[in-house]
DNA sequence: TCTAAAAAGCCACATAAAGTCACATTAAGA
DNA sequence: TCTTAATGTGACTTTATGTGGCTTTTTAGA
């Protein structure tokens, strides 16, 4: 007997979740007459190609965001570990800058027993959580919202920025190259993440280590001294001697390197 | 058999949430038809990605946050009428300004539910909660935060708010003068509103009866045309024969003056 | 205001459905 | 026929849900 092609089921598992917004992996099996492990490996490939999400018994659409709470979910030990140790380069009375996202609100989190700390910050989730310590001065850079991020992006960003100088900025990044640099996904956060950079005395990058093996398209363009890199994991030797040459460090949660 | 998805059922709870307000497990449990402990899985796990928060009994939405909160219990209900009426001020397509405080926050509330809207605003939380919906492109009004309003305050922010026009201003006051002048605690929030009304092609302002009797020594120099107050109760005639003179109207929230 | 019943919540454990991985099998094309 | 990609199978792991005992909160009555 002829075998259905593969592709075309693909073809149908995509249709169906536009019809239903979420396919279950038994019900595709029944419905192809295939093992529920085809129904999965099929998923998982349409899941790297961007094209649903995977959740335990099958599929949805994109569009059913995980935003930055599931992000925050994703090994968020490892970003507890990163927020506990980059916490402890801030020192009283210094005036920092802190970037949006999931490790940089682990950040936040581990500074909210602080006193005498200036914030400056365009993560709303942060903005919020160091405002009601009432210890810590905080500033929001203010702009357009980005709703996956709950953060503020674009000229009006880019202009606060350029108007405060800081002590440190800790800035997350989309990815990490084999050549050290740090991406991201649009053109426009890069470049908010690199004036952060500038603003700051000296920078911080916190990015736990699925990172490591993550592309993104855009590189950011840090002009300004890098500190170092705050990771939860050892990086491949290749990224830590090409942090040798640019003169930065790699801190381990936990311990130093 | 087939499962069905657990993500639906977080979908479907998250929209009968936007649709009433409140949700009790029991009746999520009947619906779904899983027990009260699965639901409360769900609703535990929602509201630590910060979707919505949990009571004994049940979950409603976050609107209140510790210090708003308070203040929001007091008149809650003639807020929340306040903020539906001032809602239908509001046409699709139009770029409106929301000032800080409980009262505008039922505003934003009442307009989670629409689209192809622009709201500026320099509150933490309607920022938060009006870029959640997606659909409404949502500006932060940065600057300096006052973590009794969570909201910004400060050059950075009266700066920004003269780089935008909108259709529609809604502030806040804290409290109204007999004279028909609107008051608040300090020059800086004071000014701030003012330059709020001013970015505006009309202001309305949105007080329940309690601000009536209240006193505060800044009067909020207010040049441009005040379309409107929008408020609970009808305030005394006195009031009603300034707000004439001055040509603007009194909206009670269900019924015109 | 105090108090007891009822309702809701919490936790630990049990279980079934779903997922993962290594390996076997099958069908199609070289 | 041989090779290879796709699929199936079975052992094992993980996740989701349910259940029952116990604690906490709420409610209503005294």
């Amino acid at each position: 007997m002829s075998r259905p092609l593969a592709v075309d089921r693909h073809g149908q598992i995509l249709h169906a979740l536009e019809a239903q917004g979420s396919v279950s992996v038994a019900d595709l099996a029944e419905r192809f007459n295939v093992s529920m492990e085809t129904i999965r490996r099929d998923l998982k490939l349409l899941a790297e190609e961007g094209r649903l999400v995977t959740v335990h018994g099958g599929a949805h659409l994109l569009s059913h965001e995980p935003s930055l709470s599931r992000r925050n979910i994703e090994n968020a030990e490892g970003k507890v570990a990163i927020g506990r140790m980059a916490a402890e380069f801030v020192e009283d009375g210094m005036a920092i800058l802190i970037d949006s996202g999931s490790t940089t609100l682990a950040l936040a989190q581990a500074l909210t027993n602080r006193s005498d700390l200036t914030v400056l910050t365009n993560s709303l989730p942060i903005g919020l959580l160091l405002s009601r310590t009432k210890t810590i001065k905080t500033v929001l850079l203010g702009g357009e919202i980005e709703p996956n991020d709950e953060a503020a992006f674009g000229l009006d960003t880019l202009d606060l920025i350029t108007k405060y100088r800081v002590d440190l900025a800790f800035i997350g990044a989309g990815g990490i190259s084999e050549l050290g640099d740090f991406t991201d996904y649009s053109r426009l956060a890069a470049e908010q993440r690199a004036r952060m950079a500038a603003a700051a005395k000296a920078t911080y990058v916190l990015a736990d280590h699925t990172k490591f093996s993550k592309r993104t398209p855009v590189v950011i363009p840090i002009t300004s001294p890098i500190a170092g890199l705050i990771t939860d994991r050892l990086p491949k030797n290749e990224l830590a001697a090409k942090a040798a040459a640019r003169r930065w460090t790699i801190t381990v949660a936990g311990s130093k390197t």
